[in-house]
RNA sequence: GGGCCUGUAGCUCAGUCAGGUAGAGCGUCGGGCUUUUAACCCGAUGGUCGCGGGUUCGAACCCCGUCGGGCCCGCCA
C-alpha cells in the first residue's frame, strides 16, 4: 500500500470528516524542503478523499511568527525588528533593505517571501485553503484557547517541563505580549485577569493585552496545539524536528486535551538536501527554490519525487544527473499498463506492492491527463535541445510537427533553460573536439581504420544537410561491405572523443563542414604515425 | 545525556510494519535495429543484504549487541 493509503486507512479509522494541516514560518525564501511539507500534505488528502472521506486541505501562514534574528540576506538595518510579528514589518527590496515603499502598499515581509510559494503552489497544482495566522489572532480565533491556556498556565508549564524535560524560566506565562514598540522579545508578563494580560517590556514600560483581540501570541508549544483545536486539525505532516522525543508535538498532544480536542494523525518527514552540499539552508545560499526548481522540471516530476519516496526517506535533490534519471523514471513508469502487470500470474506479494505504489505515486504526480503527456525522455530531449536551435526543428524530428502539446512546449523551454544553467550535467553535454583526442584515435579499431579516409572523401564532398549527411556516411560503409555502425563509431570518436554520441547528421550540420573535415584528417594523421 | 532515521548490485533505491528461493532502474558487457547510433528491442553481468550473536524448520525482515553515516532535542519553527 503507498504510504498515503496507509495514512489515509488510519484517519478512516477515526472518523468520517478531516482536516489534513500544513504550515510554514515565511521567515526568508522558501525553497524545495517546504515543498515536501505541503506536498505530502496535498498527497494525504487526496488519498484520503479516494478512500471515500470528506477531507479539508490547510495551510497555515505562521506571519504571527516574530523575526528571530537579522538573516544574512537582510540589511543590518532590520535589526530594530528583530522580536516584531512578519506581518507588521517591511518586505526586503533587492538589497535586503526595508521596503517602505511595497510596506504602504500593504505588503508585509510575510507576504514577500509568501507570493512566489504561492506561484509554486499553482504550478504543482496544490490548492489547500489558506489560512494567515497573524489575522486569525486579530479575528479573534485563538480566543478561546488563549483564556484557556492562561487560565492553565501552571497544568502547561508542568507537560512542557515534563515532557520535554525542559525548564522553564519563573516569570514563563503562556502567551507573548506585544510590547510598546511592538517586539514580543524581552517582554515580561506580570499579571494576569482573564482575559487582560499585564507586562512590563524591557525598557520599563507597562501596558496590557487582551488575548483574545490578538495582541500577541501564544509561544509556539501552545500556538501549534490552539490552532489544531480552532481549526480541528485531524491530521498533520511535519518535519522531524517536531517529531523528536520531548519536541512540540509531544507536548502539543498534551496540550490539545485541556482544550477539549484530540491530537491529529501524525506523520514525520524527512528533509530534502541538495545532493553534495549538505541540508538547505536558507541563510548560507544554499538552496533550490521552488520556482528555479519549476524552470528545469515540470511539475510532476517535484511531484513524482515526493509520492515516490516514503516520508521517512531522506530524499537528496540532485539537480544533475539525478534529476535526468528521475525524470526518466518517471516517463518510464507513464508507459506501463498496471492492469496488465496486476494480471501476471505468480506475483509475490512484494511484487503486487511494488506495482501498487508505482500506480499510486504516478496517479498523485500527474497534473494533466496522460494522453497529454509525450513518450519522449530526458536525456532525448536534452539531445535535441542542444542539437536544434529552432523549435520547430525538435517538434519534426519528434513527429509532433502542428500537433504540440502546450505540455511539451514548456519542457522544451524548460530543457533550453536547464542547459543554460549550471545545473546540466557535464554527461549530457555535446562537446566537439577541436583537435584529435590522441587516447580516443588510438581506440580506432581496424575496421575504424579502414573505413576513415573513404568517410573523409565523401564528407568533403557531400552536400552539409542532414540527410545527405547520413547517406554519405551509410553509403561509405555500405561501399566497403561494413555496417554503418563502424563508420559512426570512427566519426565519433573522432569529433566527440568518444565511442557513441547522439544522432551526428543532425549535430554536423550545424558545424562547419571544412573544419568537421580538416578535424578527420588531423586524426587520420594521428592514427598513422605510432 | 535522550531520541529518530539510515547501511541491500559499480550508482540510486525497493523489499523490513503480515519471516518463505535476494529485486528494479541506471551503469557495464554482448547482440539486434543493414540511414532516427546518448533512441529503441533482446540477452548477459553483477550482492558474505554493515558486523556478531539469538529466536525459528526457515531471517535482509523479529530480538539483543556492535560498528559506520545523517539528523533532531536552545520560546526554534
Amino acid at each position: 500500500m503507498h504510504w498515503s493509503d496507509v495514512v489515509a486507512q488510519r484517519l478512516s479509522e477515526r472518523g468520517q470528516k478531516h482536516i489534513v494541516s500544513t504550515g510554514i514560518t515565511p521567515s526568508g525564501e522558501f525553497h524545495i524542503g517546504h515543498l515536501r511539507e505541503i506536498l505530502t500534505g496535498d498527497m494525504i488528502a487526496k488519498a484520503a478523499k479516494k478512500a471515500g472521506l470528506d477531507v479539508e486541505f490547510v495551510f497555515i501562514v505562521d506571519s504571527a511568527d516574530p523575526l528571530r534574528k537579522v538573516y544574512s540576506f537582510l540589511d543590518d538595518s532590520y535589526s530594530t525588528y528583530i522580536g516584531h510579528q512578519l506581518k507588521q514589518i517591511p518586505p526586503p527590496n533587492a538589497e535586503g533593505r526595508p521596503d517602505m515603499e511595497r510596506f504602504d502598499q500593504g505588503i508585509s515581509y510575510a507576504d514577500h517571501f509568501l507570493e512566489p510559494f504561492r506561484q509554486a503552489l499553482e504550478q504543482i497544482d496544490v490548492r489547500p485553503r489558506f489560512i494567515d495566522n497573524y489575522e486569525a489572532y486579530a479575528d479573534g480565533n485563538f480566543a478561546e484557547t488563549a483564556r484557556i491556556a492562561c487560565n492553565n498556565a501552571d497544568k502547561i508549564r508542568e507537560i512542557i517541563e515534563r515532557v520535554s524535560s525542559r525548564e522553564l524560566s519563573d516569570d514563563w506565562f503562556p502567551w507573548n505580549p506585544i510590547d510598546s514598540k511592538g517586539s514580543i522579545d524581552g517582554i515580561r508578563v506580570t499579571g494576569w485577569n482573564d482575559p487582560i494580560v499585564s507586562w512590563i517590556d524591557a525598557e520599563g514600560n507597562e501596558g496590557t493585552s487582551d488575548v483574545t483581540k490578538g495582541e500577541g501570541k501564544l509561544p509556539w508549544r501552545i500556538d501549534w496545539p490552539a490552532k489544531w483545536a480552532w481549526i480541528g486539525v485531524t491530521m498533520e505532516p511535519f518535519g522531524k524536528d517536531h517529531g523528536a522525543a520531548g519536541g512540540s508535538y509531544d507536548t502539543g498532544k498534551e496540550i490539545v486535551e485541556l482544550f477539549g480536542k484530540a491530537a491529529p494523525v501524525d506523520l514525520t518527514y524527512e528533509w530534502i538536501s541538495l545532493r553534495g552540499q549538505g541540508a538547505m539552508s536558507s541563510s548560507s545560499g544554499n538552496t533550490i527554490g521552488p520556482l528555479e526548481a519549476l524552470s528545469l522540471v515540470p511539475p510532476e516530476i517535484l511531484r513524482y519525487l515526493v509520492a515516490s519516496t516514503k516520508p521517512n526517506k531522506a530524499i537528496e535533490f540532485d539537480t544533475g544527473m539525478g534529476l535526468v534519471n528521475l525524470a526518466d523514471e518517471f516517463e518510464r513508469t507513464t508507459a506501463r499498463d498496471f492492469s496488465i502487470e496486476m494480471q501476471k500470474e505468480g506475483l509475490s506479494r512484494r511484487q503486487t506492492v511494488a506495482i501498487e505504489d508505482a500506480k499510486t505515486a504516478l496517479e498523485l504526480s500527474l497534473i494533466s491527463p496522460l494522453e497529454e503527456t509525450s513518450k519522449v525522455t530526458f536525456r532525448h530531449l536534452a539531445m535535441l535541445a542542444q542539437t536544434k536551435s529552432n523549435d520547430e526543428d525538435v517538434w519534426n524530428s519528434l513527429g509532433l510537427a502542428g500537433n504540440v502539446a502546450q505540455s511539451m512546449i514548456d519542457r522544451l523551454d524548460r530543457m533550453r533553460t536547464w542547459i543554460q544553467s549550471r545545473h546540466f550535467p557535464d554527461e549530457l553535454r555535446i562537446t566537439i573536439l577541436e583537435e584529435p583526442d590522441v587516447e580516443a584515435v588510438g581506440r580506432l579499431d581496424g575496421e575504424n581504420l579502414a573505413i576513415l579516409p573513404t568517410l573523409v572523401e565523401a564528407l568533403e564532398a557531400c552536400e552539409w544537410d542532414a540527410s545527405s549527411i547520413q547517406s554519405t556516411i551509410s553509403n561509405a560503409a555500405k561501399s566497403r561491405d561494413m555496417s554503418p555502425r563502424h563508420a559512426y563509431r570512427a566519426l565519433y570518436l573522432c569529433i566527440m572523443g568518444a565511442e557513441r554520441g547522439p544522432r551526428l547528421p543532425t549535430i554536423l550540420t550545424e558545424l562547419d563542414q571544412s573544419t568537421i573535415v580538416n578535424l578527420l584528417r588531423a586524426c587520420l594523421e594521428e592514427s598513422v604515425e605510432p
